[in-house]
DNA sequence: CGGCGACTTGAATACTATCAACGTCGGTGG
DNA sequence: CCACCGACGTTGATAGTATTCAAGTCGCCG
């Protein structure tokens, strides 16, 4: 059958999840709360990388932690919106299903990122959020937050700003999904997954893709066989080494300056100078012929 | 279910309010001051289609009308952040300047649109808006409109919900340009036009075009040819009428309901009773071979 | 072990870009 | 006035990239 259908959830137990999801009042009642983790403003504040405002009163505003298995479903579309969420830990992604139930899947939120603003609009959730693995989740509720805001006038401006940071980065998908190749949109990828886990403190240069081949492709619009083909081929140009969902990163700098097709008439200058690593790629048809033009990594 | 329309709030003058916004000259909320036009927050919150808070001192806050000349730039790339803008009239694009000079096309703004969200984050502009037409721009200091938005909290959460709404949108583009044909990108596109001039009081049956076959390419992640082609397609099947920039829409229904590849085996049962219109079509080899599975709307 | 999902790789096809030629429209200057 | 020009648009031929279809491998779990 199409391997498009939504993804068959591995918990026993998110069928009857999803159902309690519907009614409106039921979030906090169908969240498991293992572990009784509280954070105050400040945590927050920290976590998403903006200044505190210095309130002695910490204690009043506390927000909850809630623990979520990799397959589960921080929210859904259509679901009522009451809360925001912040990454506390793990990994997610988070998808929009078409008319034909099949994913388009929009970011890979990871720790101190936010999610849920799509569902301000609204009032009712536009994507969802699925937990690639374990996730520890921070509940923002959202009347809370906001009158929060009120009183804090730089927690007001810093929601506007972090915002703003969405809107933009949405901004730079959208030009890569249109203008790039795709061997560009993969090592863009790699790149953007890279700085992501250097600056969370993890490994920029060895780490573990969290998600499906089926996945990336989704995210940059491409098929997985595509993306699976170009991992393949940067693997032997020993740009990365590929062993399963372990990337190591071997050459940034070629992955960083490898782009998409000029305007014009590059092809016919082509000189015989050419890196065999190239040479080799162009082989595979796996980069157009005037590759060598334009690739000053690859020297 | 959720209603896609922001509500109107039900003000008894709203009616000939909306009128006067069309004239350059206005009376009751145009306020002349240094030979410009001003409004005040009550506009404002009308144009922007959110609920205006009602304060009894409307004097005290105005913001200033200024007017472009289509070419001229109503923001620049990497300018720094001081306004977000309104647009009263006119017609413009925003776009991404990328490492090479080249214009990606991210929106084309027209009467209650709000501009200049992206600069908010790194208080400079990340994008650049340049006016298609002649444009009437409303001037809202950044700084003036956050501490309104502290007085009035039904502002803050109205400019939370508008941001919100812009991140949805981009993803629906996501979704768009990763997932569709180019078909169905420009049939998309072309419903969207329509049913935004409807809404602004234009017709949505025939309107001109105020952008490029260049620029709608762009916009769409497709070359000024293909985007060429399929509007001649389009005409061809007897979904529109083109000429030259005038776009008149025949058959809403066909361009709603014209979409991308199934995944799977559509095309092994291809039946004998096709519309000549469709088989007229796949021969030019503008529409895949089994678009008769899925266009109903072709009978 | 068997089965399933994820992944890889190959071959053929289909879609869109590219290149090129031509047509149209509006403005400008000889 | 007409010739010329440049920007925009259309259409055709060709090429190239990414998808689709089709095996086949690997690792994991019941």
């Amino acid at each position: 059958m199409s391997s498009c259908s939504t993804p068959v959830l591995p918990g026993s137990f998110s069928a009857e999840r999803t159902q309690k999801m519907f009614p409106v009042l039921s979030n906090e009642a169908g969240w498991r709360c293992q572990g009784n983790l509280w954070s105050n403003l400040t945590d927050i504040c920290n976590l998403l990388k903006i200044p505190a405002p210095n309130c002695s009163h910490d204690e009043e505003a506390l927000f909850q932690h809630v623990r979520f298995k990799a397959g589960q479903r921080i929210h859904t579309i259509g679901q009522h919106f009451d809360s925001l969420f912040i990454v506390n830990s793990g990994f997610l992604k988070t998808v929009l299903i078409d008319e034909y139930g099949s994913e388009q899947v929009l970011s890979f939120p990871m720790k101190g990122d936010l999610l849920g603003i799509d569902g301000i609009h609204a009032e009712h959730h536009a994507s969802e959020a699925v937990a690639l693995s374990d996730c520890d989740i921070i509940i923002l509720p959202y009347k809370t937050f906001s009158a929060l805001g009120r009183t804090y006038a730089e927690l007001e401006l810093a929601m506007f700003s972090v915002m703003s940071r969405e809107l933009v980065r949405e901004q730079i998908m959208i030009g890569m999904l249109s203008a790039l190749s795709a061997e560009a949109k993969v090592a863009r990828f790699l790149t953007n997954l890279a700085e992501r886990f250097g600056q969370l403190g993890y490994s920029g240069k060895i780490f573990n893709l969290r998600m499906t081949r089926h996945e990336i492709g989704s995210y940059l619009g491409l098929t997985l066989e595509t993306v699976s083909r170009t991992l393949s081929a940067f693997n032997e140009l020993g740009f990365i080494t590929v062993d399963q969902r372990e990337i190591g990163i071997i050459d940034p700098q070629a992955l960083k300056t490898l782009r998409r097709l000029p305007p014009a008439k590059s092809r016919k200058k082509m000189t015989e100078q050419v890196s065999e690593r190239v040479s080799a790629l162009v082989g595979k048809n796996l980069l157009p012929q005037w590759s060598k033009d334009i690739a000053p990594a690859l020297n």
